[in-house]
RNA sequence: GGAGAGGUGGCAGAGUGGUCGAAUGCACCGCACUCGAAAUGCGGCAUACGUUAAUAGCGUAUCGGGGGUUCGAAUCCCCCCCUCUCCGCCA
């Protein structure tokens, strides 16, 4: 959420930052609407004050007994009172007009950014390591995970559909020990507070991170507490429209399209929603609260499945396990004051870059432009592993600052010493890494001409002393 | 799933239609008293929005959230959310 005292000011700024992530200038339009708003509040304040005022002789009047004057003045306030009630609902209706405007602005992007369109206007940071030698052609996460016969997509497939896998064996035990060895590593070492979140939330959860209420069609799976029948039955109760009643019985349309009619005429306030990242649930840790200066920065991690429908990607990595509707991830979320947010992603984006470092992968860090940049970010650096049975760079974590874009919709703030007035804190989130990922990282770059897969250094202690994964046995 | 209780300022806790944005106590801040402290006394102490140079004043709204009744709602009505207790079920 961007402050509209804030575009009032700076409207040529908010414009110049949409149209570098590719949207239209809507300052003026957002400016005229404040503008209307804050002219009606003003006149339905002045109403409201001459009510009040009334009112109050009213009760005097009453009191001492003067019958006749209090009539006179309730016939007085009496005329008012249809004014204010429409008053009150044209500024909700304007509330939400605004409101429906900024919701869907994205972040305006910090200074350093590269300006560009897409992915190829990124800008490649530093590359750490060396491309592994090869006295074979490396094969990929998936032939080698199904040579083992401990990575299954039929029978994944037959349980649950498409994007899913089932992992056994040492490969099962490779990720969770990949996982533990990640969550230790931040825990132990990077000073972050080890968090388990519910990975099921709500409507305002997701929103103050702003997953909604743009992206939720595209990218979430939607969860009810309520039984399907139930749910069904609420809606139709409740939504159906009067006029389909009337249509269905003349034949003019059928059962499934009043349903449907009613379903998009139901709120979705109060569904749950499986979480895409534990972001969500960790950066709202700090929401709807006001906390010292000094508990700053706050810091958390936690290893959690993610969700995600994947709605936009039909087609893309369909082989393998690099796209899946389910995964686990561990993700760090810091809660900072207004300085220090640009030095917390350098060292967030460290503490990602560790994880790689010690399993010894090689990767790269690339600094998003505008137009790959997500919606509540100023800045974000992709950290790309990589694969050598791909023959690429992949996307294994993304770091980002994201200013008070999420404080604002979270109300989440803090309170110096001296300031009269709390501030917006600033939040960041980055994967520490994506652990699916990183096992396919882990399998292509430690894979031998034989399909097995040496187990890496530092994962050893979480895999009983295995020192390799299938192979010669 | 069944039955019940409850959500009021940082905390505790009054307030069942009219000068209530809200008694009182605690906490906190300032001042007085004191060599200093404690105790005591006096005063102050919510948030958001609008207006404004102002985190000054003024106005409006806010007693879990939203709607309604009324000239007027913390108080009455409706819907929703949350918390707690007991029983049942369950990892």
């Amino acid at each position: 959420m961007i402050d509209i005292k804030w575009i009032r000011d700076n409207p040529e700024t908010l414009d110049q930052a949409l149209a570098t992530r590719g949207a239209s200038p809507v300052s003026k339009l957002l400016i005229e609407l404040d503008e209307a708003r804050r002219a009606h509040v003003k006149r339905l304040q002045d109403l409201q004050s001459r009510r009040n005022d009334a009112s109050k002789a009213i009760g005097k009047a009453k009191g001492s007994g003067d019958e006749a004057t209090a009539q006179t003045l309730i016939d007085e306030v009496a005329t008012i009172k249809s004014d204010i009630q429409a008053g009150e609902a044209e500024e909700r209706d304007l509330d939400a007009k605004l409101k429906k405007l900024l919701d869907g602005l994205p972040n305006v992007p910090l200074d350093d950014v590269p300006v560009g369109a897409d992915e190829a206007a990124n800008v490649e940071v530093r590359r750490i390591g060396d491309k592994p030698d090869f006295a074979f052609t490396p094969k990929e996460h998936y032939e080698l995970g199904e040579a083992l016969g401990l990575m299954d997509f039929d029978q994944a497939a037959k349980i649950s559909g498409s994007r899913f896998n089932v992992l056994k064996g040492g490969l099962a035990r490779l990720e969770r020990a990949l996982g533990q060895f990640m969550l230790n590593l931040h825990t132990d070492e990077h000073g972050y507070e080890e968090v388990q979140p519910p990975v099921l939330v709500r409507n305002d959860a997701m929103y103050g991170t702003s997953q909604l209420p743009k992206f939720g069609d595209d990218l979430f799976i939607g969860a009810s507490m309520k039984g399907r029948a139930e749910q069904t039955d609420d809606v139709l109760s409740k939504h159906t429209r009067q006029a389909d009643l009337e249509r269905l019985k003349s034949g003019e349309i059928e059962v499934r399209d009043l349903v449907a009619n009613a379903f998009e005429d139901a709120p979705t306030e109060e569904e749950y929603w499986l979480i895409p990242t534990a972001e969500v649930p960790l950066t709202n840790l700090v929401r709807e609260s006001t906390m010292p200066a000094d508990a700053l920065p706050k810091r958390f991690s936690a290893l959690t499945p993610c969700f995600r429908s994947e709605a936009g990607s039909a087609g893309r990595d369909t082989r393998g396990m690099l796209r899946q509707h389910q995964f686990n991830k561990v993700e760090m979320v810091s809660v900072t004051d207004d300085q220090s947010s640009q030095d917390e992603l350098e060292r967030m984006t460290g503490c990602a870059e560790e994880v790689l470092k010690r399993l010894g992968l090689h990767y790269r860090v690339v600094l998003l432009s505008t137009g790959d940049m997500g919606f509540a970010a100023r800045k974000t650096y992709d950290i790309e592993v990589w694969l050598p049975g791909q023959d690429s760079f992949r996307e294994i974590s993304s770091c980002s600052v994201c200013g008070d874009f999420q404080a604002r919709r979270m109300n989440a703030r803090y309170k110096g010493e001296g300031d009269k007035q709390p501030r917006f804190v600033h939040t960041l989130n980055g994967s520490g890494v994506a652990v699916g990922r990183a096992l396919i990282a882990v399998m292509e770059n430690y894979q031998n001409e034989d399909g097995s897969i040496t187990v890496p250094e530092v994962l050893r202690p979480y895999m009983g002393g295995v020192e390799t994964i299938g192979g010669a046995a």
